[in-house]
DNA sequence: GATGAATGAGCTTTCATTCAT
DNA sequence: TATGAATGAAAGCTCATTCAT
């Protein structure tokens, strides 16, 4: 791509570009080995000026983690509105959490997968972002118990445990990608509705 | 004790104490982020006295992660050994799992969560030994469906689900120490119940 | 020198500045032994800026040499279209040739004294150039030969003679400067003469 | 070769098994970059051993160099001494000189081409035992000028001009393996010719 | 806003050398 | 005599970051 090119590009678009490049970058080659210079590279500017964007490296983090924390609480929410019947409600946003990990698996190991000790800064914020992103399961559960649906009442219990199903099944199917799992649709059905079956009232 | 006897001892101690130091450093810091200098100050050595040890640095990660699968596959290992109720059996295989993981949670780290693009090399022999780890687990899983306990019949579909659900518990309480989790006993009973529940043929 | 002397210097001369401090060294100290951080401090810049301008040390030698092959092969080339008495063109080849290995010292150690095991990269690319250089030599000899000047008729074989000849004198001259030599002038004029009257025809 | 092996060598052995291996290693990876470790291990000792032996790495060079010139000097000495035709005694003097550095290019490139500047210590010894060896052609030089079969009277000159030619032709077939070299023995000739047909008197 | 030259600290790794055994 | 563990220094190189322009 020239220069003229690029200088064509929206101003305001750079900070999404600079994103893009990272996100792209901190998968593939962690987040310690990816240096400013490489992102710099990868959008056609000068090193020095991600610093206009943002105040350092591990805000570049914070920020891609904020994001998706936040495009996937959308997701969710929207489920919660829904009025159909609770257990639906809830399978649909398993699926949903799955589906969003599997479309965005750069975004899904940044910010579920890789330890929060490998990184310095923004570790409470994201925590604090993850929680509310969690609540949305949270409430999808609790609609369920009221409606007396389950085998257990306690909320934070099953939303914590239907948590660990999808993550645990979304983690590996983007970080173990050699690893030669059935095929993909049946497992995910397989997991959810283990995960249903559950935890369901007989 | 005979001088080279001794001598052997002590060099196996060193080398036990980087394999020590480098396993918590990993995990609090990120492998990349940890130095061979770092790992050399926390022992109280030369950086130069690694390298008497360890070809360099990625075989440190390499003899941690095989340590790692050798001593889960071995405890799985011996509960596949056992000739107790086939659903028991496998209720206790993944009880052990998710407590090898709590035990060890630099080892799950490293092994089980780091993503693998993270790491140059060693990751074909790593995979390869994850596999051997997990086909215990499929075992197990096996006999369960000989014995028409459960409600499916593919062998790997349950077992990858059943792996999915421990291990994103275990994933999630080692790494999210920080999340308000509920008791984690009950936690953990509440994840191997849906599993066994979620696959039981009625 | 301050440091704003040197910010006062041409940013385009750093490049030569480098290309000057690490000839020098590269002949005092020999290049395995000149480290790029010598060469920076000679200049006084940071290690890391001799990488804003040569991909790594070896490229440094390489441009050296290059530099060197062009220069003489260009003093060579001017002496090959002169008219003038094909053996008096060739007696001057030979003085042109040591008079520019002793006024580029550094210059022609690197470049015609180390031996090419010493050196990893760039060999075959400067072997090349060096060639090139030579077949200045050659075609003079021919010159002499197709005038029935000499008492050989092997254009290579006189070429190479005549190549080792001055190749001795120059290397010794530059190297072994502690060695009693008589006094220059009168060696080099007794070397040319020998080489000459060595391959006269009679 | 096995310990038992090792062994069994003669223990007065092990300091021309060090200066052997070294100067391999010398010549094929350069002075710099062979290290006393890579010694110790071709000749399976432990690097400590070398120690026993030489004051340092340099000592090692040192003696090579001394070695070297004293088995070229006492070749000379020994032509010297023949009572044959001077002007055939000069012939065979220049061709065993090349053929020393062609039986012994190791010995050769180490001594007589490394510039002296690239070694720290040991230089003095070094240049006062190649005078020692320039001696001697020296010598038989002046036998030819006493005879009066010369062009030139001046010893120095005429020896300093005789040792640049061989000096030259012998380093070139050392160094340049790799120039397409007419063939050796017509080339050896050659230059030899074209000495001692530059300075014999007409 | 954007540049890119420059820095200083840090990296992994190798080295010559020492010394207790 | 011989070992080999250990060291401190230094290597080549990359990094996040700054700042004058």
């Amino acid at each position: 791509m020239g220069v003229l090119e690029r200088r064509a590009r929206q101003k305001e678009g750079i900070r999404e570009e600079i994103l893009e490049a990272a996100r792209t970058l901190f998968v593939k080659e962690g987040y310690e080995s990816t240096s400013i210079r490489k992102i710099a590279e990868k959008i056609e500017y000068a090193p020095g000026t991600i610093y206009l964007y943002f105040r350092d490296k591990s805000e570049i983090l914070d920020r891609i983690c904020e994001e998706t924390f936040s495009r996937l609480a959308q997701k969710l929410a929207a489920i919660n509105r829904d009025q159909a019947a609770p257990l639906d409600c809830l399978r649909r946003g398993l699926r949903t959490y799955i589906q969003f990990a599997l479309d965005n698996p750069n975004h899904y190991i940044i910010t579920f997968v890789q330890a929060p000790g490998e990184v310095k800064s923004g570790e409470s914020i994201r925590c604090e972002a993850g929680a509310r992103c969690f609540n949305n399961l949270r409430q999808t559960v609790e609609r369920c118990i009221l409606a007396g649906l389950l085998n257990c009442t306690d909320v934070d219990e099953v939303a914590q445990a239907l948590w660990a199903g999808i993550h645990g099944l979304s983690s590996l199917l983007v970080t173990r990608t050699g690893f030669p799992f059935v095929e993909q649709n049946r497992l995910i059905d397989r997991v959810v509705e283990i995960q249903i079956e559950g935890i369901r009232a007989r």
